[in-house]
DNA sequence: TTCTTGTATCGATGAACGTCGATGTAGCCG
DNA sequence: CGGCTACATCGACGTTCATCGATACAAGAA
């Protein structure tokens, strides 16, 4: 176990009354996690294709649309299906993917900190 | 056979970011930039951090309420800065940090893809 | 059954990342 | 001036990541 003080300081030398709205390190981890799964510009682009359309597309799609191998293309699905961005759904021999758009309204409510701030 | 098809819409929106289409590659590689300066729990607790105030808040006060080293702190600030999320102010010997707000709307609005996607 | 096709997984490799101690730098005060 | 403080930068280490070729798996076709 850690000790994740943070708000029992009397912050006594520069100002800041710190640690009155923060997440705790958990919150922070799992945000982070989201967060990394966009970091990475084919998964945005992949994020972006999936928007682009309300049908699913299938793996076959997105492989010569991204231009790159289809082992990295399956490897960027999984990272955006375990953070809960893309649903999957086989149909026969292809994997359609398609966009959790519940997901992405939690993420859209992330991102508006300025709500939380003003 | 593999038809990439999926490329074709017309996506007729106004102003969305993520939702038209598919984004080029800079562009994608663009947005990546900021989810990734997010990508770390460190990060997303300095921005919620900073968020929680008006005020800047300092690097004094921000090492002790994340519980890492000193230059740790500043690489994480300066990640952030590169990003363009947050702003830096020097008074005297502190260094101040605090949320550049647009830059968080306009965050707001990359993430929002539910306006586009239905 | 065997063959073929579409995906996921494995293994390896090179690059990027987070972390810290040590050091450098700039400003304040006695 | 010297000493101290607050922060940034450097160097190194261990971890994680993106990428691809090879391979395994699953489902339909012959």
């Amino acid at each position: 176990m850690s000790m994740p003080v943070a708000g029992e300081r009397p912050a006594a030398v520069c100002c800041a009354p710190l640690g009155t709205g923060a997440i705790g390190e958990e919150e922070a981890r799992a945000t982070a996690e989201v967060f990394k799964a966009l970091g990475d510009p084919h998964r945005v682009r992949i994020v972006s294709l999936l928007a682009a359309t309300e049908d699913a597309v299938c793996v076959c799609d997105l492989t010569p649309a991204l231009g790159i191998s289809q082992p990295t293309v399956s490897h960027h699905l999984k990272k955006l299906l375990t953070a809960g961005l893309i649903v999957r759904e086989q149909r026969g021999t292809w994997s359609y993917y398609s966009l959790d758009r519940e997901a992405i309204e939690r993420l859209a409510v992330i991102a508006d900190l300025t709500e939380v701030a003003r």
